[in-house]
DNA sequence: TGTTGATAGTTAGATATCAAACTATATAGC
DNA sequence: GCTATATAGTTTGATATCTAACTATCAACA
């Protein structure tokens, strides 16, 4: 039962909250809604950003292109982001969230706020907080393990 | 940037840390496999399990049962595991683990054990302790926060 | 015994994700 | 200027995962 490394044992509890946590947040985003694009979204908005290449995006969400290729077509099929090509880059392209896109942030917000005080139920603000920045720190410590260190968007 | 509820922070490193670890997991395992079907060698082995039903393992693994279904099918057509029907029930399928699953639980194990040297470089072990209680503790808290409590298989 | 509701498994269709392979454009070096 | 390498984006084909809907069987109960 605990033959396993203690690393391997951390590392099975983070996936089974994990998929706990994106199933309960699934459940709640408006229909059609995911947690990728969710994510895309708040990223903008929070980040302040107005315009970002899908590279820039998939390396800030630690993921291939061929995924955030993936994503950002069905977003812009929904009309939730603009692309347009880079003039100052040919290769390029360039990421825009539309007023659609900013609503759609908004009325996920509003879907996951009455989750909060369900998970406080659950989990101590106090066990929270002293969560975090040791999760941070390990975060850190597993992504500087990769070999071309990779600087966020 | 910190304005996210707390909750809404540790489920974000979180899942950061469960992407960074499965990629680092799947490039590890032999060609073809993957931590899902990794997942479900392993759960045999360890808890020394005959058969179980796929309605059993997707319980124990929190999937549902389709993705069960899918998963298992290619394990079996891998050769990694025997289904036959369940005498007792005809609705239900007993599942088995073959002698080649044995052996590729056996190579799994084997590829990733270099994997932990690594790993400690990066986390002490200090740190892992530190963070597995309190982990399993809010796993725990979550899972009892879904509607019907569901016992481990 | 016969109907009703619960459980097991599957199928269909969707999304996210990856690796491999490909095209196009940029940049560096000679 | 030209070639070689690097970077951006896409396409293809695979897996895992979900929900919705369907079939089959069991179990409970009137």
């Amino acid at each position: 039962m605990t033959q396993d490394p203690l690393a391997f044992q951390v590392f099975n509890e983070i996936g089974i909250i994990e998929h706990l946590s994106r199933t309960m947040f699934t459940g709640v985003l408006p229909s059609g809604m995911t947690v990728a694009q969710f994510t895309v979204l708040n990223h903008f908005i929070r980040l302040g950003h107005h315009e970002r290449s899908p590279a820039d995006l998939a390396r800030a969400f630690q993921i291939t292109r061929p995924t955030m290729t993936s994503t950002l077509t069905r977003m812009a099929r929904a009309g939730l982001v603009d692309i347009r090509t880079d003039p100052a880059d040919g290769r390029a392209k360039l990421v825009s969230v539309t007023p659609k896109g900013e609503a759609m942030r908004a009325r996920c917000i509003a879907a996951i706020g009455p989750l909060v005080p369900l998970i406080d139920t659950a989990v101590s603000g106090a066990e929270l907080a002293a969560l975090l920045p040791a999760l941070q720190k390990m975060r850190a410590a597993l992504d500087a393990l990769r070999d071309p260190p990779i600087r966020d968007a």
